[in-house]
DNA sequence: GATTTTTAATTAATATATGAACTATTCACC
DNA sequence: GGTGAATAGTTCATATATTAATTAAAAATC
């Protein structure tokens, strides 16, 4: 099982759950169109996403109140608590990846995968 | 809407029918757990995707005699007419996309394409 | 030759993607 | 100030991914 499924499958999270707390853990809360800017997941998977992140007492849904079609998706403590249990084991999958490219290449692959990301927002 | 989805939707096949057309072609027949590693669908994913293509008149499964656990699958004619009407417009969009890198920035993601995936085939 | 182990394909349960349609609000314009 | 267009979130139908479990057949071992 790949690297990053095996460690969140530990925490009970998939990947995808995982992108949604770690965009939550830096902003007080977000829409769910937000979330799905942040972390390209579409909003219809993302209904069932955040069903289930709520299930499981992760992240906490709230009406606005000033435009009552939005909702405040926010992180709770146990949310909190799983981010600083989980991120440090995260950053050391992600040196070990870097590791084993050279400098050059790290550098080549990004400014590859900027321009085509900017060829995906032009044809979007 | 992507490009390839985008013209695979108008012969009505999705992208991973697609992908299983597309070695069938080549090969007389084969067992699922070839088509599987050929494309890299994984086999329950694949069990459905032959149904649909089934369905649909693309493909034929036949038990092999000689082993009898074993399915071949078969490309029908239907699917050949397929492939040759749809291919042209594929390697259309192939054209394009690499057009969108210089001949230095193509050979340097597919060297690092090329070194991760030796990566990934280290960890299983 | 009967038992155990492997293997090929499948089923099952859950999670996500995709595209269309729908609901409730808000906004824009007349 | 009411009516139609835009927006946020959701539901729906279908397709696929993931992991574990199951079934049938073949191979290996004793």
């Amino acid at each position: 099982m790949p690297p990053y499924r095996d460690l969140f499958q530990e925490f009970g999270v998939t990947e995808q759950q995982w992108r949604v707390l770690r965009v939550l853990w830096e902003q007080k809360h977000l829409t769910s169109a937000q979330i799905s800017n942040l972390t390209l997941l579409p909003s219809p998977s993302l209904v069932g996403i955040l069903d289930r992140l709520e299930r499981k007492g992760l992240v906490k849904r709230l009406r606005s109140t000033s435009d009552r079609r939005e909702i405040n998706i926010t992180i709770t403590n146990l949310g909190r608590e799983l981010q600083s249990k989980v991120m440090p084991k995260v950053k050391l999958i992600q040196d070990q990846t870097r590791e084993k490219l050279s400098p050059t290449e790290w550098k080549q692959i990004n400014n590859i995968l900027k321009k085509l990301d900017r060829i995906k927002i032009e044809e979007a």
